[in-house]
DNA sequence: GCCCAAAACTTGAATGATTCCAGTTTATCG
DNA sequence: CGATAAACTGGAATCATTCAAGTTTTGGGC
């Protein structure tokens, strides 16, 4: 696991080049502190490494470690993509739909289930993606702070209405 | 739940407007075949209807849409955006990577639990998101075909080798 | 150690879904 | 039947990501 990066590149039978080895030990520095960075985020941190390195190169590698099973990809909708090097263990992702922000979750089922669809339909699936959008702490605390201004403003000039439209659940809690 | 597009507009308090009606009833058709559209696809049947709507006249609709419930949207990774008008239930994805094809399934576990984060390190989660990520019926024949005229080329000149590093799977299966 | 073909990387331009903006039209309420 | 806020139009802008053509580097073989 904490093989070094040239060890994992050679194990998955990927040539050793500077550009990956930076790219998978940023990585693997991001993901010790619980972080999912953006391609531009990774890029800047190894150009300030290298010195020079083309945002192409950052996605060819991502690429290649991406499918050499090394690192994996998240691609929150309406987000750049990010990336960690936890892999192998099929955890999955709280997503802040305002910043996000990206935090890992383990698995709430403790086995398989969840991972099966009851119906594939004819699909080859490969993947389970669970995905849990919502508000960080944070942006929750923004959100409340400016829904209590509208608030104190609306209610000079109107008795009621409006009420934030902003995150509708898309699913009716007890009924998958 | 098939009220007329007008009632349901009203029902949520939304202006009853020509192209939010068009999108509507178009989504309805398009979802009682199963079709989960794209913008760009709506956006050519409102105009085929309507004569002539602004593009952004379609994605502020169906963002009008989404916002009140009446619609959902599905951002599948590195696939245009979706939309279907069955919403209410939380029902999951199966999603092509080849073609974007995106299909129906019912949620595997019976009740909640795969809706519910182990932790939610403080979020306020409003939607947990399952997608299935794989390929469709024909995508995958043609991958297949693919693969066995790689074969018998690559046999010629290679004696192994290669070997499709396409869908690599990001999880291990069994341990979620 | 040196050579060379394949694999990586560089640079620069293109793409395409989505969003922003300023101005006009339209739905709804009194 | 106005008034006014909400919708829609047309056109430009954004931005992550990808494509393409040419140059450099890696690693197995001689």
């Amino acid at each position: 696991m904490s093989d070094s990066a040239t060890t994992r590149l050679r194990a998955v039978g990927l040539r050793v080049t500077k550009p990956r080895i930076a790219v998978l030990e940023l990585l693997d520095t991001a993901g010790s502190s619980h972080e999912h960075v953006t391609v531009a985020d990774l890029a800047d941190r190894v150009r300030n490494r290298l010195g020079s390195v083309s945002t192409q190169a950052v996605y060819d590698c991502l690429e290649a470690l991406t499918s050499a099973g090394i690192v994996r990809r998240i691609e929150p909708a309406g987000h750049p993509t990010r990336y960690e090097t936890r892999v192998g263990d099929n955890h999955h992702h709280l997503i802040c739909r305002a910043c996000g922000l990206t935090t890992d979750v383990d698995c709430a089922v403790g086995a398989a289930p969840c991972l099966e669809p009851s119906s594939h339909a004819g699909y080859v699936v490969d993947e389970a993606e669970v995905i849990f959008w919502g508000l960080c702490p944070t942006c929750a605390a923004d959100r409340r702070a400016a829904d209590r201004r509208a608030a104190e403003r609306g209610a000079a000039d109107r008795g009621a209405a409006e009420g934030h439209p902003e995150p509708q659940p898309t699913y009716t809690k007890g009924q998958p």
